[in-house]
DNA sequence: GAAGCTCAAAAGTACTACTTATTCAAGATG
DNA sequence: CATCTTGAATAAGTAGTACTTTTGAGCTTC
């Protein structure tokens, strides 16, 4: 329990610019910082250090470490981004991984789905379809989520699969932003389907070029609004 | 150093399957295993928790998680997965991801790269169309992995920046692995050098297109081969 | 047989002592 | 005067002990 208040409290710091690479801490320092035993400070620099935000150093403290050394892809510091002050570049980054890496998820959900996989990727596809029509946003956005979810999943590849949370972030960050109109789009919509339609049919080029006309469609959407 | 000791053979166990999921294991019997102190104990059950590949509960002991909710992205179970017995399924992974970000990146490094990234960029191109001409396979296969790890750099998305170690291996392990042609292929480096002028020119959709025929080539070549 | 209580097991936390590596500087040596 | 050696101080690494908290399982009781 103390272990994780103090990695959440310092890893934020170091997340958002607080704490500025080079900055060196001693391990007492902290351990009086945040009232915490020795070994709690330990653990604490020790994830740290495999998240690749510190480096420790004998006879030299605990220095953090630039950006671009950081592990990027640990679910921890994605959380810390997104809900600092480095929102907005947190969220252009994941869009960017996230616009990539789908239509070549697609590509593989409609080689490798099994039959199951098919069959309730099409019934999301039908209940996103409906929902749009209600102009129910928040269980659109439900929908939505599971739908790509399930496409990542079915992709059989476990780092397509494990973006599905980062996936979640980028699509919710975006209706809940105010980013998105106030009503599903009927393209969207309609390539969801198509999507749907070509996995169930496991032709891989075709689920490919879909996705990428979602993704290219949310990237132009998102870039239109930083104008 | 014992911490690093116990770390890696204890994560390769868990990665390579030697501990399945579902194992259960006391911190008291890892002590006596690798004759290690409590602290050291500890500090490496941390670490692997942070990488999901354990959970510790009270009264229970340090679980061994199912691969679907290991961190993949880890660099280390990327190594332990690469240096073990599942090394081709990692390979192939890792080839899925690199040829989904790789296109992608290469269209932000056409809209972002500093003038001097274009310019080495162009460099590289040339340096491989020559080493290619020359046959020379192992320099070839080094600039080959700069001009890939550049692009991904000058991309400035930090997540596509750091799977510059991941397509490197990629790279390296597709020659290692005697799965190339014994001289590069003259369209791959003419694929190259459209790349670099395109990036050089700022176009993004071209530089996109060419590196998504480069990778594409790269998926045909080793899908054949597992035939 | 279900609800609740008790006990023990195992991780979590705290603290102390000792070891090792590394920096910095003073002093020796050329 | 420059350079190399040596040594002391420092801060992380490792080891070990003691205590706390949680929780699963068996037992009791109604």
């Amino acid at each position: 329990m103390r272990h994780e208040q103090v990695l959440d409290s310092l890893g934020a710091a170091i997340a958002n610019g607080t704490l500025t690479p080079g900055t060196v801490l001693r391990s007492e320092e902290l351990q009086e910082r945040y009232g915490a035993s020795r070994t709690v400070a330990r653990e604490v620099v020790r994830v740290l250090e495999t998240m690749r935000l510190t480096s420790s150093k004998r006879r030299v403290g605990v220095t953090v470490r630039e950006p671009a050394e950081w592990n990027h892809y640990d679910p921890r510091l994605i959380r810390w981004q997104l809900d600092g002050s480095a929102r907005p570049a947190a969220l252009a980054t994941l869009n960017e991984l996230r616009s990539a890496i789908e239509p070549c998820a697609a590509r593989y959900a409609a080689l490798r789905a099994t039959p199951e996989e098919r069959g309730r990727l099409g019934a999301l596809g039908e209940r996103l379809a409906r929902t749009a029509r209600a102009r129910d946003l928040s269980t659109f956005l439900e929908f939505d989520i599971a739908f790509h979810d399930l496409l990542l999943a079915a992709s059989r590849n476990p780092m397509f699969a494990q973006l599905s949370e980062v996936v979640a972030e980028v699509l919710t960050g975006r209706t809940g932003h105010g980013l998105m109109p106030p009503e599903p789009q009927p393209e969207a919509v309609a390539l969801h389907l198509e999507v749907a339609a070509a996995v169930a049919a496991g032709d891989a080029d075709r689920a490919e070029r879909a996705m990428r006309d979602i993704v290219v469609q949310a990237r132009d959407e998102i870039a239109a609004l930083v104008e």
